[in-house]
DNA sequence: TGTACATCAGTGAACGCGCGTTCACTGATGTAC
DNA sequence: TGTACATCAGTGAACGCGCGTTCACTGATGTAC
């Protein structure tokens, strides 16, 4: 009559001991996906959510802050290895500019809840780079690649840019606010996802072409000598 | 020697007893405010920042997800107010938008945590504009508004948009993106906050003049006959 | 090949805490007569 | 003007719950001899 949990777990072997750290991680990533925030991750819904004790979590992680602290850099982590990974597949500066900002963007809609707790759990790691988890070794790794990517557009004349550092950070904040927009207000009436390509190509003042002088209408955002 | 809680505050008289739920609504938002995150607005919090018995929240509200929703409508109403109350003050069409953008990234900035939960609560509503508070009878009123302003800039001859929609849509996603990373990470080196008026002037494809013909570079983003 | 033992991987019970909510109540205030 | 009473605004104690964390433990597994 009763339906027992399963329990059929099979404890790891004597050096495997590191496999329930990766699985703790694991269950507490699915938690804040399914659950939509990072208060999901308690230590008894975790342990719940792999099949074991709640204190053989603290075998691996020292309290639960430094569980979340872990799904946050694996979370900066996946980010990092998508939005690079779409970029350096591609040879073309734009297209490969464009893939990168595609990939940003589907990272965020995809795993919204991954997406959102990168930037609301401890940011200042985020800005100060001062990720101390092997997995992240840099943090804002994911904006520097934006920036150096667009650099490599405005170097092959793609783009009308004079500022590349400035609009990298306004197309990296327009790419934030899409993607977390989306996430919150999924009944809205948006655009079609082809706004992140319009989004790049105007944010980065990209040219499509052998830089036709209509671009160089709008004056630079910093007035450097 | 020991240290009393100022019990002193003086019960409402007769028919004033709606005035402690407005007490507890804005004991509520200053917790959220203080602490960074609606998950501070538990009752027993709100009923010591008050300094009331928890129990007394029940005269009020029927549970505690609707102290969260009260804040939510307060929030909502009051970003509402400052953008329209900045836009209704100026006739220049242009100047209108810049000072509606300016009021809407000024309230994200002066109050982080109030602006975020607008977009975190309960999303629905402000899409679907379903809100049921007296105090916000619209939902998405904040960005209707923006649609409406961008569309007399349009009708002034001031913007080469084609799609004021669309370009209203693309503005306040980098609006709400400008917002949320700066609060998220405090320490990075941004531009100056000029940024705004820039990201209006692009976004909005504004053209500050009689309509330069270097603005039809563009396509339009919706591909309408 | 056998066996004592150290170690590893994880458990079960218990703690104190803050929480949302319920309940019966209290005391001041206005009102009907 | 006096008084009984209804009502309003709010209280204090208690409940059951899930939580983070601690503690002493267990049982399988590999290893030294």
């Amino acid at each position: 009559m009763e339906q027992q949990e399963a329990p059929a777990r099979p404890r790891n072997r004597r050096g495997e001991g590191t496999r329930l750290r990766e699985e703790i991680v694991r269950a507490a990533i699915a938690l804040i996906e399914r659950e939509g925030s990072k208060e999901a991750v308690t230590l008894r819904a975790v342990a719940r959510e792999v099949g074991i004790a709640a204190p053989s979590i603290y075998g691996h992680f020292p309290d639960r802050e430094a569980v979340v602290e872990a799904v946050v850099a694996e979370a900066l982590d996946r980010l990092n290895r998508m939005t690079t990974g779409a970029r350096d597949s591609i040879a073309d500066p734009v297209d490969a500019l464009l893939a990168g900002c595609a990939a940003y963007v589907e990272f965020g809609t995809r795993e919204p809840a991954c997406y959102r707790i990168i930037f609301g759990s401890a940011p200042q790691r985020l800005a100060t780079g001062a990720c101390r988890t092997p997995a992240s070794p840099e943090g804002p790794e994911a904006l520097m690649g934006l920036v150096r990517s667009l650099e490599t557009v405005v170097a092959a004349g793609r783009s009308a840019s004079t500022d590349p550092f400035g609009d990298a950070v306004a197309l990296w904040t327009a790419l934030h606010g899409q993607v977390t927009l989306r996430a919150a207000l999924p009944d809205f009436p948006w655009p079609p996802t082809d706004t992140v390509e319009q989004l790049v190509r105007r944010l980065g003042r990209i040219t499509d072409g052998p830089l036709p002088d209509a671009a160089a209408a709008e004056p630079a955002v910093t007035g450097g000598a």
